[in-house]
DNA sequence: GTGATCACG
DNA sequence: ACGTACGTGATCACC
C-alpha cells in the first residue's frame, strides 16, 4: 500500500523558524535556520517512516481568488518575520532538486490543500504539521505527525491516540467553534473557553446537540451560548477544513525519488548543511573524500564487534531497532545489511554491548530509552563536553559535533575524534578525574535512582485535590463577589487591572507589560482590602493543585511512582536538575508543604531515610575563607545565624533577639549569593542604606570573608572561570562585559560558584559513597532522590539502622574540611515525617 | 515562544 | 546613575 506523507511546509518551517535560533546562515551570510529545521525533519520522515510518496504543501500569499474564508484569516494573521520568507523559497528550489512536488492554491488555506490531498489519495496517508487543527483530519487511512518542543519531537495522532485524550477527529472542529481561535480570528461563544468547551462536547457530542438541548443548560453558560448561536456556527464553518479545493492530482508525481539527486547534495553544500548531507543518501556519489573503515559496507556481526570495540556510536534504541535519530550512516549500513540478512537487530545491539571501552555520544539517554544496563569501562563526549563548558548542553550529537569541528557525515569517526578532544581539554584542564571518579558513575547512580521511583500514595493525592477544588471554587465565587465581577484570576494582567485600576489599590506598575501582582506586592496590600487575602490563597492553592497534584498525576506508573529524570548535564554550577516531574521543588515550608509531602511515602514495608546536610554552603564560606570567627563558630557547634548576629551587633550570644538573628540570616544568604546592598534590602524588607550598613557591619566581623569574595572576583576576573573545590570551572564570560549590569552579574556568579559548585560536588561524592555502601552491605534498600543538599534512601524497615549510618558517614566524610560538615538523618513514613 | 509567578535548594 | 541577590522547573496567560 503507498505511504503517502503531506507535508504542511508553512507550519513546519514557522516552527523550525522559533525552534532554531543559533543565527545559522549560508556560505552567503543568509539566514538558514527554518529551512535547516525543515530538512531535519524531512530526513526524520525518510528515515523513520519510509514512506513511498511525498508532497508538499504551501500557503499563498498573494491570491487571485478570494474565497471569503481568507478575508478573515487576513485580518489578524501577523506577517512572516523579515528573514523566514526568503526561506520559503530556499526550500521550494530545495523540494524541487528532490523531486517532491509543491502543492499550492489561490485563494485556500494550505490547510484545505491538505484536507483536499488527505481525502482524494489512497492509500496511508500521514500528515507532518504543527498545527493542531489538522487532527480534525485523523482517519482510519490518515494520522498526523504533530510536532512538539519546536520540532525536535513529534506525537503520532491516530484516532485511537486522539481517543485516549477523550477526542474525535470531529470535536477538533467543535471545540474550536466554541472556544475560537484568536490567531485564526475565529470568535467562538466569548467566555468559553477550553474547558468549558471540552466539557461540552464531552456532555453533548456537537454543536447541533448542544443548541438541541440547551434548555437544560443553565446559568451565565446558557446566556454565552444562547446569544452566540450564530456566531458558533460561523466559526464552525470557519474551522472546517474543506476537502474539495480545486487542485489536480498528480499521484505518481509524488513517488519519492531516494536516494536524492547529487543536485540536492550541491545544493545543501551550498547551504552549509554538512552534518545533514552525512546523514541522507545521494546518487551518482562522485565523492573526492576517501572513504574510511568506518563508513564501509558492513556484512556481519563479528565485523560491527570489531569495529566498535573502541570506538562505536550508540544513542537510542528502541525496542528492536536502532534508530537513527542523532546517528550515522554507518548503523543504517549496519542495519540494512543486517536485515538482508535476516539478523535480528536487537542480538546485533547485543553484540555491540559486550565489547568494553565503547565511546558513548551520551550513555544515560542511550539507558533511558533503551530499558538496556551497561557497565563496562565506557567514555561519554556528553559529560565530558559538559564539564568543560557547563553551559553548553549537547543533548543533539549533531550540535557536538559542530562545535568540535569534525565532520558528521562519518559520525563514528567524529565521535572518536571528539572524544580524543574531550580527553586531552579534561587533561589540560584537571578535570579529568572530577569526569572519571565522579561524573562518569554518578550517571550510572543516577540512572538508578530514576528507574526505581519515589511511591505515591495516591489516596491522600485525591483527597488533597478534592479539598483543594471545592476550596478554590468558594474563593473563586468570593473572589467575583468582591470584585463585583467575574475574571480570570490567573491572568496578572486581568488581576492587575482590577486591584490598581478598578480598586484604586496602591502599589503601581512594575513589570514591562503591566502591573505586578506577585506575592511580596500583595502581601503589602493585604489589609488595604478583603479581596486581597482571597487572591494570595486562591493563587497558593492553584498553584499547588496545577503543579503538585494534577502535574504529578500523569507522571505515576502503575505501582504509583514516580520516575523524575535526573539531568548532568543542565546546570552551570555543577548541580542536578530534575524533570518530568520536577521533584527538586515540591512544597516543604507551610501546613499545605506539609500535606502535600505526605504524599511521598516509602514502598510497602520500608522507611524512608532522609539526610539533609546543615549549612553545607556556609560551612564551605568558612572553610575556603577560614576567617577565623565563622570557623570557631561551627568547631564550638554554635547556631552560626546567632553567632553571626552577635559578632556583628557587638552583644553576647545570648542577648541575640529574633529579629537580629533573622537579619544575620538573610546577610548570611547574601553573602552565598554574592552579596549586593539592593538585593538585601529588598529580602529583608529594610532601606538599601541599611542593607549596606548590615553589609559593612559584616564585613567589619568577618574580615577575611570579604578579602576572600574579592579574591574570587578577582581570581575569575584573570582566568575567566570561577571553580570548585575538586577543580570544576565555570565559565564566566560575563566578567568581560563592557555593560556593569551584566558584569556585576559575572561577580556574584564568580563568588556564588565556589559555594554552589563545591556542595554540589559534594554531594555527588557522597552518593557515590552511599550507593557503594548499600551494594557493598547487600542492602535491598535505594537511593531514591537527590535534592542539592539532601538524599533520600527507601529502606527495607530492617535496614533503617545501617542506612541512617551510612547516609551520615558517607555524607559527612565526603571530603574533609577545616569544619565539621554534618548531616542531619530522619526516619519517616513520608517524607514530611521523615524530615 | 516569552514573561510572570512561585515551588525548591 | 544605574538595576541586582545564586541556581533550577512547571504552569498559566498571552502573542
Amino acid at each position: 500500500m503507498n505511504k503517502i506523507v503531506l507535508l504542511d511546509s508553512n507550519s513546519l518551517l514557522n516552527r523550525a523558524y522559533y525552534a532554531i535560533n543559533m543565527g545559522m546562515t549560508d556560505s552567503m551570510g543568509r539566514p538558514t535556520n527554518a529551512v535547516y529545521g525543515f530538512t531535519t525533519m524531512l530526513l526524520k520522515i525518510i528515515n523513520e517512516l519510509q514512506p513511498t510518496h511525498i508532497v508538499a504543501t504551501f500557503d499563498v500569499h498573494a491570491p487571485t481568488f478570494r474565497k471569503k474564508k481568507c478575508d478573515y484569516y487576513k485580518a489578524t494573521r501577523k506577517p512572516m518575520p523579515e528573514d523566514l520568507r526568503p526561506q520559503v523559497d530556499m526550500i521550494k528550489d530545495l523540494l524541487r532538486a528532490m523531486s517532491i512536488p509543491v502543492y499550492e492554491c489561490a485563494g485556500w488555506e494550505a490547510d484545505d490543500v491538505l484536507g483536499t490531498l488527505s481525502d482524494k489519495l489512497d492509500g496511508h496517508k500521514i500528515i507532518v504539521t504543527g498545527d493542531r487543527d489538522s487532527l480534525q483530519l485523523v482517519s482510519n487511512d490518515t494520522t498526523v505527525w504533530l510536532t512538539k518542543k519546536g520540532i525536535s519531537e513529534v506525537i503520532e495522532y491516530t484516532p485511537d491516540r486522539l481517543a485516549q485524550d477523550g477526542l474525535t477527529p470531529n470535536a477538533i472542529i467543535e471545540l474550536k467553534a466554541l472556544m475560537g481561535d484568536a490567531s485564526d480570528n475565529i470568535k467562538g461563544a466569548p467566555g468559553v473557553g477550553e474547558k468549558t468547551a471540552m466539557n461540552l462536547i464531552k456532555e453533548y457530542g456537537n454543536i447541533d446537540n448542544i443548541y438541541a438541548n440547551l434548555s437544560l443548560i443553565k446559568g451565565a453558560l446558557y446566556t454565552k451560548l444562547a446569544d452566540n448561536k450564530d456566531m458558533v456556527y460561523e466559526s464552525k464553518w470557519l474551522a472546517t477544513i474543506v476537502k474539495d479545493a480545486p487542485i489536480d492530482i498528480d499521484v505518481d508525481a509524488m513517488r519519492l525519488r531516494y536516494p536524492f539527486d547529487s543536485a540536492v547534495k550541491t545544493m545543501m553544500e551550498g547551504l552549509s548543511f554538512k552534518s545533514l548531507i552525512g546523514r541522507l543518501a545521494f546518487e551518482n556519489k562522485h565523492d573526492s573524500v576517501q572513504l574510511d573503515r568506518t563508513t564501509k559496507e558492513l556484512a556481519s556481526l563479528d565485523d560491527i564487534a570489531n569495529l566498535c570495540d573502541g570506538l562505536a556510536i550508540l544513542e537510542c534504541v528502541d525496542g528492536i531497532h536502532v534508530s537513527t535519530d542523532g546517528m550515522c550512516d554507518m548503523l543504517i549500513k549496519i542495519r540494512r545489511s543486517l536485515l538482508d540478512e535476516g539478523v535480528d537487530y536487537t542480538e546485533a545491539v547485543e553484540a555491540l554491548l559486550t565489547k568494553k571501552g565503547i565511546i558513548f555520544h551520551d550513555k544515560s539517554a542511550f539507558l533511558r530509552k533503551s530499558g538496556l544496563s551497561y557497565s563496562y569501562d565506557c567514555q561519554d563526549v556528553h559529560i565530558g563536553a559538559y564539564i568543560i563548558d557547563s553551559k553548553n548542553n549537547y543533548e543533539k550529537f549533531e550540535e557536538l559535533v559542530l562545535e568540535y569541528g569534525e565532520d558528521v557525515q562519518y559520525p563514528a569517526a567524529a565521535l572518536y575524534m571528539i572524544w580524543q578532544e574531550v580527553s586531552d581539554k579534561l587533561k589540560e584542564s584537571g578535570m579529568y578525574d572530577l569526569y572519571k571518579d565522579i561524573e562518569l558513575p554518578l550517571a550510572d547512580v543516577l540512572l538508578d535512582v530514576e528507574r526505581v521511583g519515589f511511591r505515591v500514595d495516591k489516596d491522600i493525592l485525591d483527597e488533597i485535590n478534592e479539598e483543594y477544588t471545592l476550596e478554590l471554587a468558594q474563593l473563586t465565587e468570593q473572589i467575583y463577589e468582591l470584585a463585583g465581577e467575574k475574571f480570570n484570576i490567573n491572568s496578572p494582567m486581568q488581576l492587575g487591572n482590577l486591584l490598581f485600576e478598578k480598586l484604586k489599590l496602591p502599589g503601581g506598575k512594575k513589570t514591562k507589560t503591566g502591573f505586578s501582582s506577585s506575592a511580596d506586592i500583595l502581601e503589602g496590600i493585604i489589609d488595604l482590602h478583603p479581596i486581597v487575602p482571597l487572591i494570595l490563597k486562591y493563587r497558593q492553592l492553584s498553584k499547588l493543585k496545577s503543579t503538585y497534584l494534577d502535574g504529578i498525576l500523569p507522571h505515576l506508573d502503575a505501582n504509583l511512582r514516580v520516575h523524575t529524570c535526573l539531568k548532568q548535564t543542565q546546570t552551570v554550577t555543577g548541580r542536578l536538575s530534575s524533570t518530568e516531574p520536577n521533584l527538586q521543588n515540591i512544597p516543604v515550608r507551610d501546613k499545605e508543604g506539609e500535606r502535600i509531602r505526605r504524599m511521598f511515602v516509602a514502598s510497602e514495608g520500608n522507611k524512608l531515610v532522609v539526610a539533609d546536610y546543615s549549612q553545607i554552603e556556609l560551612r564551605l564560606l568558612a572553610h575556603f575563607s577560614q576567617d577565623q570567627g565563622l570557623v570557631d563558630a561551627y568547631n564550638q557547634g554554635d547556631d552560626v545565624h546567632s553567632a553571626t548576629a552577635a559578632a556583628v551587633n557587638g552583644v553576647d550570644i545570648s542577648q541575640v533577639t529574633p529579629d537580629m538573628r533573622r537579619r544575620a540570616k538573610a546577610v548570611n544568604f547574601g553573602i552565598i549569593y554574592g552579596i549586593s546592598g539592593f538585593g538585601l534590602a529588598n529580602n529583608i524588607g529594610v532601606s538599601p542604606k541599611q542593607a549596606n550598613e548590615f553589609i559593612e557591619k559584616y564585613f567589619d566581623t568577618y574580615k577575611k570573608v570579604k578579602q576572600y569574595m574579592t579574591d574570587c572576583v578577582e581570581i575569575a576576573k584573570e582566568k575567566g572561570y570561577a571553580t570548585t573545590l575538586l577543580g570544576r570551572i565555570r565559565k564566566i564570560p560575563e566578567l568581560k562585559s563592557t555593560n556593569k549590569n551584566i558584569q556585576s552579574f559575572g561577580e556574584r556568579a564568580a563568588m556564588n560558584m565556589p559555594l554552589q559548585g563545591t556542595a554540589a560536588d559534594i554531594i555527588k561524592v557522597a552518593m557515590l559513597k552511599v550507593s557503594k555502601a548499600l551494594k557493598d552491605n547487600n542492602l535491598s534498600a535505594k537511593l531514591i532522590l537527590q535534592v542539592h543538599d539532601e538524599l533520600i534512601v527507601d529502606a527495607p524497615v530492617g535496614e533503617v539502622d545501617i542506612v541512617k549510618q551510612i547516609l551520615s558517614d558517607c555524607m559527612s566524610n565526603a571530603v574533609n574540611l577545616i569544619v565539621p560538615l554534618v548531616a542531619d538523618v530522619g526516619v519517616g513514613d513520608s517524607w514530611y515525617e521523615a524530615k
